[in-house]
DNA sequence: ACAAAAAGGACTGATTTAGTCTGACATTAA
DNA sequence: TTAATGTCAGACTAAATCAGTCCTTTTTGT
């Protein structure tokens, strides 16, 4: 269906909610899941999962909470939202050592090659539209 | 996920195959299923589709099956995309007059107007892309 | 000590996907 | 006329994925 994950979503709004306030400390799970009605539990694990992947950093303990890593114009969509998306690729097989392993038909497949090329154009809008961009 | 259903690849592997034969009559599901190791049932409602969206033209009975309706130039990826994909949107908020009935989030979320310029720059792709470039 | 807050795992219910089954209906060659 | 070929169409199932919840542990400031 080529939809975005409702995780995706919320880990573009929780990293868009840090650069606005960046200046000004932290931002706990709860202020975000508050701010745009997100289950808290949900947001929390994204929130994590930015950690992970070093788009945000976070501290524990009262008056802790999240904030970024980096600067709003350097961290790109495609950082935020693999960060919590395992599967990035619009087919299986697009993995750099994929073989018939990943996909059943990959040996008699005319299509890999052109949807390789969409694959990368995809990549490029998505590495290309930065976060500050979408403040 | 981002991903794009196998219904999608099926129906772009299908017009790829009745594009490169098209000179020589039409294809039979039974023809394209068997070339591609594709389930016969789901090659056969992906050709209904595809005549149903005007792509493709069928003729029943003996020595019926399918034909591109368009020279292969003339059909873009989103025209048989579409043709199989009920909703081809990143977010569910991308109808027309999208409200708050498509998602819960609409009234407070602040990365709606973002998204839309990524799923133009998307639709941008799969638009530009024709049958004739991925033979 | 206590409360706030992150970290992380296990679990459930709902939705979507991929594929199957079954039965029409239309065309044509023999 | 009839049998074979092939489209058309809908219901159905099993598996995978998604979205969300629950619960426990760890860390830290007051
Ligand atoms: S090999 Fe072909 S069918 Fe398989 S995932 Fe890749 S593009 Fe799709
Ligand atoms: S309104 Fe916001 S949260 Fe809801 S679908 Fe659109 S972009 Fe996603």
């Amino acid at each position: 269906m080529l939809k975005l994950s409702k995780k995706a979503e919320y880990a573009l709004m929780a990293a868009k909610y840090m650069a606005l306030k960046n200046h000004s400390g932290f931002s706990t799970a709860k202020e975000i899941s508050e701010s745009y009605q997100i289950p808290y539990q949900l947001v929390a694990k994204v929130l994590q999962n930015l950690v992970k992947s070093d788009i945000a950093v976070s501290a524990k303990g009262v008056n802790g909470g999240f904030s970024l890593a980096r600067k709003a114009n350097n961290i790109s969509l495609i950082d935020i939202i693999r960060a919590v998306e395992t599967n990035f690729k619009i087919v299986d097989c697009m993995q750099l050592n994929s073989s018939s392993a990943d996909c059943e038909h990959f040996d008699c497949c005319k299509i890999k090659d052109p949807l390789a090329e969409v694959q990368r154009k995809i990549d490029k809008v998505f590495t290309e539209t930065l976060l500050v961009q979408i403040l």
